[in-house]
DNA sequence: GTTATATTTGAAAAAATTATGAAAACTGCC
DNA sequence: GGCAGTTTTCATAATTTTTTCAAATATAAC
């Protein structure tokens, strides 16, 4: 799951996004304010950071600009309702989002998780620990893991490049020529056959979720998660 | 530059924003209520809407969710302070962000900026999936599925490649031996009736939207939208 | 209304595509 | 070389789709 780095002076604020964060699931640390912050991020990284505005030592901004040199950490920013110009400075200086304290915690978490979503959807690029999940079925890219109920599934090296190129391309239509050219390469002179083997062959692999593949009769075949 | 589509029943409210708005260079659309801002949503595209939660005739929630039906523009609520159910309700829905009236139009506008990046920045990862809807007709062309009203309409591969040949080219008389030629290729010599035969089983599946289909007597078809 | 022409339709045959099981070929490893 | 696991081939089965064709229906012109 996604670690958390909170930034504030308060330790009452501290603990109460500790409390709902690690409640859904998020690993959290704590820094007490601006020179603290950027000290961890150095060492450490994180998927967000909630970072006050207003702190002893250095501020939100200043820390935020920092941070930013050599991070591209997704940042949210926590103020006292009112301070027009700082929300507009804090979202020229890259902030991802704003929240007006007294915040109420819930909202926070569902800013939290739009923001760690948006990153999410941004890091096709980046590469880092990508994971696909669908109910009980879960893909890591990275670590090449599919598990279903928590249970890992062992597939073979080209169900793995097969499945994950469907994943990755879920919901779309993938046509035979597409998905032989993709996985075996482009000079594959082998069966027509072929593939349709290895679809069963992962159909199999996938028990309850092989109705995820669909096939598209005269086209090839689809992952969709209904 | 982008176009917005401002959804409020106060007029007050939709002369600062457009005000503003413009002031950016933004080209700005105006809707009074959710109703009016669906079918405007039907009929053009915009890069972003901003639209009241609290409305006459239908509320901002449901018309965000009805747009989002088959337009995936970002969206940004206005809502009266203090309503923490409705922010969270508010996300869910897949609203991109969220202000709180009284807002400050400056604030606004960063907002606006903020949201149009992001959404242009995920654009470039993600395959731009074209979709063309009419009422509760949905073509995705690039997933290969046909919707109406929600339900998924199975057609064989025959049927998909007439339906989508026409779809792409409405409003316009397509000829017998166009519509052949681009289905079936030039060398078609088949029978003469296989193409009415085709057209019979898409009617068939298309339902009370068969109707989209027009004959044109010694001419061939046409695929309109009233 | 009648006629000639064009389209719609239903049913069944024909064709095409995909699923599957089993065997063969291949691979890396000891 | 032999083994265990993986990949590929291939024939057959199962399924779906396409095409054909003739009768029924509709349309426009006369």
């Amino acid at each position: 799951m996604s670690r958390l780095l909170v930034v504030d002076d308060e330790f009452r604020i501290r603990q109460i996004i500790r409390k709902y964060a690690e409640f859904e699931g998020y690993t959290v640390e704590e820094a007490v304010d601006g020179m603290q912050a950027i000290e961890i991020c150095r060492k450490e990284e994180f998927d967000l950071i909630i970072m006050d505005v207003m702190m002893p030592e250095l501020d939100g901004f200043s820390a935020c600009r920092e941070i930013r040199k050599f991070r591209s950490t997704p940042i949210i920013m926590l103020s006292a309702r009112g301070e027009e110009y700082d929300k507009i400075h804090g979202f020229e200086l890259g902030s991802d989002d704003y929240v007006v304290k007294p915040f109420s915690p819930k909202e926070l978490m569902m800013r939290v998780s739009a923001v760690l979503k948006r990153a999410n959807g941004n890091q096709n690029a980046e590469q880092k620990n990508d994971v696909f999940t669908y109910k009980g079925l879960s893909v890591d890219f990275s670590a090449r893991i599919v598990t279903i109920d928590g249970k890992r599934i062992d597939m073979t090296p080209k169900e793995y490049e097969l499945f994950f190129y469907m994943v990755k391309n879920k919901g779309l239509a993938l046509t035979r020529e597409k998905l032989i050219s993709e996985v075996w390469g482009y000079d594959f002179f082998g069966d027509e056959r072929t593939l349709d083997t290895h679809i069963k062959l992962l159909r199999k692999s996938l028990g309850e979720y092989s109705k995820c593949i669909v096939t598209l009769r005269g086209v090839g075949y689809r992952f969709e998660t209904v």
